[in-house]
RNA sequence: GGCCCCGUCGUCUAGCGGUCAGGAUCCAUGGUUUUCAUCCAUGUUACAGGAGUUCGAUUCUCCUCGGGGUCACCA
């Protein structure tokens, strides 16, 4: 059984990079029928909150990634590391180190004054005399001193490190016990059954740590899934300003999961030339395999013609759902099927769209000056009243093709083009030139709302 | 700086020794449209550079250059 998972430092808010993998790892499990587990990787006190913890679970569940079993969460699991600690420590393959941190730092400086690699030296590892007084010992593992450590990666291939250019004896308990990162993140892995860890590449160097801890503690090995980095237009890590904004915040945008989905999931992994994925396809089609090697840099033209696509093709029921968050309510309008049918094909968010809606809901309280002066021209007043009349003596008026025959009339009427009519009758709807068909905002309107446009404008020409 | 990773249109990518180097997006132009948008069509733009290996390299190897990551009693 393929069993992932996502495992977030409650730091702060999740964003598009996390989310990303998150989403592979997702994926990868359902693809498998697999387990995706999350872990709050929460053992620095100082630096987490709970609150960062539950938007992370907030934002999961507005993408609709729902995650296998109970969170796991580090800092409830002390007593667990402790354990493990103590047995590399009686199978003498951790040992206590009484340097202190004084100490430690002098070391580095020498060695940075010799352009030396800065690492610790190992005065501890044999050391069987009696501890420094008021020195708390630290616990640091007895690391391969040469050899070669293999990283396979279903990504990068295989990777080869020296043992000797990378690895001190480093620690996996601090002074206060707590253990570090490295440590926890193996014990964790092996203990939640995760056998496929796919996560970012900056996780790559520490890949070696976690196996000398995997081997030491006599741990199979999980494969390795290594995915580049995303980075902003300029090649460097992802800012608040670029893309490491909170997910939540697409949501407020106006971009559906569905399309962010999408967004991401092509952003570091393809299926040929395909390019719009429904979640099923996704999950079918996903492997990690097929992961990019290098990175990607975050820009959200395609993000923006995803959502626009699939705004376009959601039913009108569901756009009007959505709606609702973004204060509009559509869903018992009458001539909402007409509204959205011409609405969300020039909209590229949710946003956008309710925006809108609400331009053509909203009688305009002020006209576009270039507008006017381009739609009205001398005898405009005089065709619009003509139209008004007509409005006001017909009987049927509710499709937008009645309103368009009335205005076909009155063009044949009075032979004249149709931008005769259409222009000035435009501004007087909305406010400005733009926008859907003529006929159709009348119909959504309704005729004493049209009349009352046309007199509004007549009056704000004169 | 050490170690590691990466390098195809502006961007996301296909390619897995022989292709006019493909698709998407963006941009431009044209068409459809009473406007705008949609849609359709067309077009511009890429194998970082240099050595090898090979009959033949975008593809394999090495070097250079460039970019990134990582080097904590953070995660």
């Amino acid at each position: 059984m393929v069993v992932t998972r996502f495992a977030p430092s409650p730091t702060g808010y999740l964003h598009i990079g996390g989310l990303r993998t998150a989403l592979f790892s997702y994926l990868w499990a359902r693809k498998n029928g697999g387990k995706f587990l999350l872990r709050i990787e929460d053992t620095d006190k100082a630096r987490n909150s709970q609150e960062a913890a539950e938007a992370i679970v907030k934002a999961f569940e507005w993408l609709g990634l729902e995650a296998d079993g109970e969170i796991t969460y580090q800092s409830q699991r002390d007593d667990i590391y402790a354990k493990y600690i103590e047995q590399l420590l009686s199978e003498g393959k951790a040992y206590k180190c009484y340097m202190s941190k004084e100490e430690l730092a002098e070391l580095r400086e020498t060695q940075m004054a010799n352009k030396e690699r800065t690492m610790y030296d190992g005065r501890y590892r044999d050391f069987t005399g009696t501890p420094p007084e008021g020195v708390e010992p630290v616990i640091r593992i007895k690391a391969p001193q040469s050899g070669e450590i293999l990283v396979k990666d279903g990504v990068k291939g295989t990777i080869s490190f020296q043992a000797e250019d990378i690895l001190d004896d480093f620690i996996i308990a601090r002074a206060d016990g707590s253990p570090t990162y490295n440590f926890v993140v193996a014990v964790d892995d092996y203990l939640m059954g995760v056998n496929e860890v796919i996560r970012g590449d900056d996780h790559l160097s520490n890949t070696p740590k976690q196996i000398v801890i995997y081997e030491a503690l006599g741990f199979d090995v999980p494969s390795f899934y290594h995915v580049p980095m995303i980075h902003n237009s300029t090649g460097k890590k992802l800012s608040k300003r670029d893309g490491a904004t909170d997910v939540m915040a697409y949501k407020e945008m106006g971009y559906t999961p569905q399309a962010l989905l999408n967004f991401l999931v092509r952003l570091g992994w393809s299926h040929g030339d395909q390019e719009i994925f429904s979640f099923e396809e996704m999950i079918e089609l996903f492997n990690p395999n097929d992961i990019n090697k290098s990175a990607s840099i975050y820009n959200t033209e395609k993000l923006d013609w995803l959502s626009a696509h699939y705004i376009k093709n959601m039913s009108n029921d569901a756009l009007a759902e959505l709606l609702e968050e973004y204060g509009v309510i559509l869903t018992s309008h009458d001539k909402k099927e007409i509204l959205l049918d011409a609405l969300k094909e020039r909209a590229k968010t949710l946003k956008e769209l309710a925006e809108l809606v609400n331009e053509i809901v909203a009688t305009p309280s002020s006209y576009d000056e270039k507008a006017m002066h381009k739609a009205f021209k001398e005898d405009s007043v005089e065709i619009l009243n003509a139209f008004g009349a007509k409005l006001t003596k017909a009987t049927e008026l509710h499709l937008p093709v009645e309103y368009h025959s009335l205005m076909q009339e009155l063009v044949d009427e009075m032979d004249i083009g149709f931008g005769k009519i259409g222009m000035p009758l435009r501004v007087a709807l909305l406010g400005k030139m733009g926008g859907p068909n003529i006929d159709v905002i009348m119909a959504v309107i309704g005729r004493d709302e049209t009349l009352l446009r046309i007199a509004n404008a007549i009056t704000a020409n004169a």
